[in-house]
DNA sequence: CTGAAAGCGCTTACAG
DNA sequence: CTGAAAGCGCTTACAG
């Protein structure tokens, strides 16, 4: 493991002419230069992150901490990070945390092991998050908002989506509704169903206890849940479900029609995201278009600007949303 | 950011005191230890990595190189990682590299950001592990066999798993057979398409040139290739085709169905991995069953024991495959 | 243009 | 039981 001192031995100068040498300083000749440099490839030199890093020396490395790579919609995400950060020259490492588990990766990222990092993980809560802004860690939430000195947030407006595709059902005619929960922790989540009751409520309708399901966000959850439901309620159900994303909405649409039941005709569906799947194999799925590739790409766009000292944070955006109507949702069934 | 010279200064002991205390080590009195461990917490303490890696210390960190995660097969060997490690208080790091770039996950794990890393990026070549190898740096490698000190492997029965599935198609009866390619570059299509191959040489049926389709490994890949070979050969065509993964026979069974024909009856299908998937959604798809979760769990297993000392590497384990048939094969149509 | 020296935050023999 | 000191591999004023 060859070090400066090695590269400085074997050429005989000192180890601050390799140094120099080596970040390319303006006040080494050309010709020492050009000697390290041979020497520095002969030995295959590799610079000592750690000892770089604590002097305080940029890594060119971002972070992305998540609690979940499964399903459609990470990848993508990593995909628009990773094409926005890899035109600046840097790298990504993706912490993935057991959504059990004590939040390490904010020890990780409190060693300034990455530049900046990107958060979509939320077991880091607002108290995770205080402590690394106080250290000058630029972050960006990809999830919530939350204003601080140092942290940004680049978020979809998922309130906005849950209003079109009430607005949908509601104009399709459908008056019991009912509601597939992803993760009750998920911001998310939360402002979709939000959207989705509010504007229902301003048509003086509401939704029932029974036809608001917990799906997990998986298309197993999604299955699992739309099975119970089918199989407690008998005829008596909603005519349309919201779910909180596709894989859900998939699995939903399994379990109606291994039930007998048709789509949109028994049972009208959306769900949210429009991850590229549901272009091939399964039922044309009206559904909410999520950006997020996007996404991704913008977070990242924002975190090297704060990286660079062009902003300082605390900035907030909000990309648009819009509703895709596919075959799975039509006029609700007599009743 | 506190440092253990705060510590130190607030406590009115010596830097070393510190340390020996935050290291629980039985030089310290409970007293002293017990002083230094509240100021810590109220200085809200985080030891810094990078200075102790430069001492040699482990980080409890594992490293996992790939050049992909999309798709349902990186999440669930992520996962068996995670269980495993997690058992012994390890913490996992993805280094997701674009594959057509430099592997500069190479310098991150020179620099022993981790202890000790899985990989499975086929752009990392044998050189470069080589390096990783020379530096002490355990590896264990989860799609090829390499042997090396401090180098384990832990892969899976590709080869037997192309066997069991000519084995299966050949017994149908099927005499012109296709198959479709993942990546060139990829040791497991590799020796999926061998074992495939060679089985039906021994019956000696060979595989026509023009019956052999490139996917890329995904699902669009698959759609297209097929969708391509069915326009182009009108009914010349193969009466089976083996997928090198399920993704791809996905795809390759829209399109087969987009083109009017039907499965089994005009085209049988196999693919490999056995993803979840297909229980919900798709066509019940002949597959070979990939222990992917296994596999990640045995791999992160191989690389704690080196990490342990248990092993010094070159150990080399294989990973049993079996058939799983559903109602994507059957007999060839008549021609 | 080059080098001696201090320092980043930690660990760890060694001495007391 | 505690502390002074060297050292990990690098960077960077400062002096020459």
């Amino acid at each position: 493991m060859a070090t400066i001192k090695d590269i400085a031995k074997k050429a005989g100068v000192s180890i601050s002419t390799v140094s120099y040498a080596l970040n390319n300083s303006s006040k080494i000749s050309q010709k020492t230069k050009e000697k390290i440099w041979k020497i520095a490839n002969e030995l295959n030199y590799k610079p000592n992150t750690f000892a770089r890093s604590l002097k305080g020396k940029k890594r060119n490395l971002i972070g992305l901490v998540v609690h979940e790579i499964r399903g459609p919609y990470y990848p993508e995400l990593v995909r628009g990070i990773q094409d926005m950060i890899d035109m600046y020259g840097y790298n990504l490492i993706i912490f993935c945390e057991l959504e059990s588990k004590e939040a390490t990766s904010v020890d990780f990222l409190s060693n300034k092991i990455v530049d900046g990092a990107l958060l979509l993980s939320s077991h880091i809560n607002k108290k995770h998050i205080e402590i690394l802004s106080k250290k000058d860690i630029p972050l960006v939430l990809m999830d919530r908002k939350i204003k601080m000195p140092k942290v940004s947030s680049v978020i979809i407006n998922n309130h906005k989506g849950g209003k079109l595709v009430a607005r949908h059902l509601y104009e399709l005619g459908h008056k019991r509704i009912g509601y597939m929960h992803g993760s009750l922790d998920s911001m998310e989540n939360k402002s979709r169903f939000d959207g989705f009751r509010s504007e229902f409520k301003k048509n003086g309708i509401s939704i029932r206890r029974k036809d608001i399901l917990m799906g997990n966000f998986t298309e197993e959850g999604g299955y699992k849940a739309m099975k119970k439901y089918l199989e407690e309620n008998g005829s008596d159900i909603a005519t349309a479900f919201f779910c909180a994303n596709d894989e859900m909405a998939i699995g939903a649409i399994s379990a109606i029609k291994e039930k007998g039941l048709s789509i949109p005709q028994d049972i009208s569906i959306v769900g949210f995201d429009n991850i590229l799947f549901s272009t091939y194999t399964t039922h044309k799925l009206t559904t909410v278009k999520n950006p997020v590739y996007d996404l991704g790409k913008l977070a990242a766009y924002q975190l090297l600007n704060m990286l660079d000292g062009k902003s300082s944070g605390e900035v907030s955006i909000e990309l648009d949303v819009e509703l895709v109507i596919r075959e799975s949702t039509g006029k609700p069934r007599k009743t």
